[in-house]
RNA sequence: GGGGGCGUAGCUCAGUGGUAGAGCAUCGGCCUUUUAAGCCGCAGGUCUUGGGUUCGACCCCCAACGCCCUCACCA
């Protein structure tokens, strides 16, 4: 029997033995329940001393993460949506209950009746006169210190994670409330949000290599969609002026720790907007997803890393707090914090202290890859030169092209603080509109961050004539930005008349990164693309 | 795909060319104000897999598998 067995066996045993006491170890509903951070709250109203009990009654509940029995007195700590909360259970209050105690384990899920108090030492208790089992946990949780460290793990067992790991939950609430910000923001300037489909039989609306599937009745192949763009601009052509889309899109290209192969962005399109419109849509989109995140964040996040260098400069003198301080970026934090008070928008990421204030710089392509290339964007054999200095391959390839990948190699790199790059080689850009006076030149800008691709905006193509050709060009393999497909119907509805529009796609997966100073993208999906696990004696043999 | 790192108890990690160790968790005992509770005791391992070198491999070599970082690719 492997340890893994025999624990789970004793845990079996346990549940057997709350059965036999006519306990249902996965009790029903549980009416009710207030959560520990407003029994906290509660609590500091009733100014409770230390080894007072109140005659204030109160209900939780919670998974069980620490656990204290002795002899005739137990303590338990259990962990729920806002936080921990200490339960209290003396034999002499709890009575007929106590046996129940020794068939508890860490990780199960628990409810306490009783009444709160403060032990000698102030922390807040719940002293129960009845619990009820909720749920037996069969499996062992991780290491009540350390938590789930091994990456691969955690976001295999993402729920395991993200019952041990707090600050993992703190990552997806955060999340939760950026895209609700992002979205309200646009609501209120006059959006409607759609759903368009996934499942396409042509795909388009970006460069890159798509999954395929197949309906069985239709007996048809279809890809998941890389970009929902071709459809939302179709919506505009039927009259929705003002159209967004928080779209999962799939792209079948390498995994990194900025791309997975699946991931979100959110794509709008506005009538009779061009895209200086959408940069400052950008700034209010990113400024809306900086306010919630910093107030559930800095706050938080401050408090809980002076609490820690509190408890070290107790326990370890203060030259190990200081350390520490050093280690989370507390002074950043607070600085982060007090920007905020000041009305900048600064936060942390990489070490760094981000500025999101708007307005962001805005930086034409072109001066850009003279500052750091040292080359002019239309000077076609010094871009070779350089390029092939770089150890970029020029051969066979549009000086455009190599343009970019020298913008690639010389630029990003440097766009650490938020920064607007525009006017793009219009050769890279097939379903933007080209500059009025510069046909090279295309009304496209992208936003960066942190040396990250954040966004992505047009001045939307509308001539359905200049469209067509631009699709037979990418299909031909001109250009890098291949579409590879000609969208037939797409060219009908623009020939119907798009009104000029802005569009823009951001990020959001990258913005929460950001905001979150998450270092791989993986940390801000839930369940991140992983290989399966070869399980057991499958995998033996190699 | 190239380069680097990692894989040892359920979890977090040490470790040595002579068939393995700690802390936590588990199991048994004591304990009515603990705070990662404490004290005593027990148990738990195909050291990722497969080859090779060796009298002998968890350790050295080769390969495979998985994960992480990085470069390349990639809106």
């Amino acid at each position: 029997m492997t340890d893994d067995d025999r624990l789970m066996t004793q845990r079996l045993k346990k549940r057997d033995a709350l059965l036999e006491m006519g306990i249902d170890p996965y009790g029903g509903r549980f009416a009710d329940v207030q959560a520990s951070a407003g029994l906290r709250r509660k609590a500091e109203g009733l100014d409770l001393q230390p080894g007072v009990r109140s005659e204030m009654t109160a209900r939780a509940a919670g998974r069980i993460v620490l656990l204290r029995l002795m002899g005739k007195l137990a303590f338990l700590t259990i962990r729920d949506a806002t936080g921990t909360l200490q339960f209290g259970i003396s034999q002499g209050d709890i009575g007929e209950g106590w046996p129940i105690l020794k068939e508890l384990d860490l990780g199960d899920i628990i409810g306490g009746d009783g009444v709160l108090g403060r032990t000698k030492t102030g922390e807040l208790t719940l002293w129960c006169n009845h619990l009820t089992v909720l749920a037996k946990s069969l499996q062992p949780p991780p290491e009540k210190w350390h938590g789930l460290t091994d990456v691969d793990l955690r976001y295999r067992r993402r729920y395991v994670d993200l019952f041990t790991n707090p600050q993992v939950r703190d990552v997806f609430h955060m999340r939760s409330a950026i895209i609700q910000a992002v979205r309200q923001c646009l609501v209120d300037v006059g959006y409607y949000e759609v759903e368009t489909p996934v499942l396409q039989p042509i795909y388009g609306g970006a460069a890159a290599r798509p999954f395929t599937t197949h309906h069985n009745t239709l007996d048809m192949d279809l890809f998941l969609r890389i970009s929902p763009e071709l459809y939302l601009k179709r919506l505009l052509v039927g009259g929705m002026e003002r159209v967004f889309e928080i779209s999962r899109n799939f792209r079948n290209e390498g995994i990194s720790t900025k791309h997975n192969p699946e991931f979100t962005m959110i794509e709008l399109y506005e009538a009779y907007a061009d895209y200086q419109v959408m940069m400052e849509r950008v700034e209010q989109m990113v400024s809306a997803a900086f306010e919630v995140s910093a107030r559930l964040a800095v706050p938080r996040r401050t408090v809980a890393i002076e609490e820690e260098c509190l408890r070290l400069g107790r326990e370890q003198g203060e030259e190990a707090a200081d350390a520490y301080a050093r280690e989370q970026h507390l002074t950043a934090y607070r600085e982060a914090r007090d920007a905020i008070g000041r009305g900048r928008m600064q936060t942390m990421f990489h070490g760094k202290i981000l500025d999101f204030t708007p307005p962001w710089p805005r930086r034409k392509y072109a001066d850009l890859l003279q500052e750091y290339a040292g080359v002019a964007m239309t000077d076609s054999d010094t871009v070779r030169k350089k390029a092939e200095k770089l150890g970029i391959d020029p051969s066979g390839k549009d000086t455009a092209v190599l343009v970019n990948q020298l913008f690639e190699a010389t630029v990003e790199h440097h766009l650490v603080q938020p920064t607007f790059v525009y006017d793009y080689p219009a050769a890279i850009c097939p379903l933007t509109r080209r500059h009025p006076q510069d046909p090279s030149i295309a009304l496209r800008f992208e936003a960066f961050a942190a040396a990250m691709e954040l966004g992505n905006a047009y001045t939307e193509l509308n001539d359905p004539q200049v469209q067509a050709e631009n699709f037979r060009r990418t299909v031909a393999g001109e250009g890098e930005e291949t579409m590879a497909v000609m969208d037939e119907d797409f060219i009908t509805a623009l020939e119907y008349g798009m009104p000029p529009a802005g569009g823009l796609g951001v990020g959001i997966d990258r913005l929460v990164m950001l905001l979150t100073d998450s270092h791989s993208i993986r940390d801000v999906i839930l369940f991140p693309l992983q290989r399966p696990q070869a399980r057991g004696d499958e995998s033996a043999g190699g």
